[in-house]
DNA sequence: TATACGTGGCC
DNA sequence: TGGCCAAGTAT
């Protein structure tokens, strides 16, 4: 145990969240959608839908059993909905290579459609007590400012900085995978992006970017994220418009929504490269 | 490695 | 008020 752990560890227990995929009674399979959920997405909009996902869908059996675009339909306003056609995709991999069970090992779940890196990390500990370092952006983000002084983490994981993160973990599989999840919520919670919560962080003492006078950022600039206007935008509003149809919907439909023809229709082609809808001759549908 | 990919809440 | 941000992945 190194002196961040015992502080670390008592926050987590004394203000941790109570969230459904922490339950002890949580499967592999609630934990490993919680966690394509949670992938750029607030935990506030996840809850609903991971409930009802789970109510519908208990197994990865039972959601390979359906068409995707069902997927896409209980996604709702998630968004980023490939990750639906992705969950989907991997629930029939996990009933074709894995008995139906989510694999533990963090190469088997790499190989799932939708997960990468951290998903697979987070999968492997937190679904099954695997020891193993979790790179999130909040982990990065504490890690920068308590060991580095620096506001924010570099755009990419270094091979150095995830050492450094192995390194850092506790000896024992169980306290490894609590410190992993406690460091996670330190950054959800208190030493957040935005006006970090200082006075409430229990490593606050030992904190290089506060000993330092909260230096702020000065790394290359970070480019926002557009959106009026945007192909993501267009493609929302044409998604969105079949996702709460009853049923297919006819091509007018979809011009209503969006002005532009020649973005529309890049738009609309792109999604049914992306398998997001289907044309069935003159309508759209889900898959 | 840089970019595309949804949506909505916050200050 | 609009830019920033939220448990990333795929290409």
């Amino acid at each position: 145990m190194n002196d961040l752990h015992a502080p670390v560890l008592r926050w987590y227990d004394e203000h941790a969240r109570e969230l459904p995929w922490r339950s002890p009674s949580a499967t592999p399979w609630s934990v490993m959608v919680s966690e394509l959920m949670l992938q750029q997405t607030p935990v506030a909009r996840v809850l609903p839908v991971h409930e009802q996902w789970l109510e519908r869908w208990p197994t990865p059996a039972s959601l390979a059993a359906e068409p995707a675009g069902e997927a896409v339909r209980m996604w709702g306003r998630l968004g980023y909905p490939r990750r639906a056609l992705r969950l989907h995709a991997a629930a029939t991999a996990i009933v074709e290579h894995h008995g139906g069970e989510v694999p533990a090992d963090h190469a088997d779940l790499l190989a799932l459609p939708g997960v990468g890196d951290y998903t697979a990390a987070a999968v492997a500990v937190f679904a099954h007590g695997r020891r193993h370092a979790v790179l999130d952006t909040n982990v990065r983000r504490v890690h920068a400012r308590v060991l580095d002084g620096v506001e924010l983490a570099p755009q990419s994981v270094t091979r150095a900085e995830r050492e450094r993160a192995t390194d850092l973990l506790p000896r024992d599989d169980a306290d490894a995978a609590t410190w992993s999840v406690a460091v996670m919520e330190l950054g959800a919670l208190v030493c957040t992006a935005q006006r970090p919560r200082c006075g409430a962080c229990p490593v606050a003492d030992a904190c290089a970017w506060r000993a330092a006078g909260h230096p702020a950022y000065d790394g290359p600039p970070r480019r926002g994220q557009a959106w009026a206007g945007t192909d993501r935008q267009c493609r929302g509003r044409l998604l969105a418009v079949v996702r709460e149809a009853d049923g297919p919907v006819p091509r007018p439909r979809l011009d209503a929504v969006w002005p532009e023809q020649a973005q529309r229709e890049r738009c609309l082609a792109s999604l049914l490269a992306d398998g997001l809808l289907v044309r069935d001759g003159e309508d759209y549908a889900l898959p």
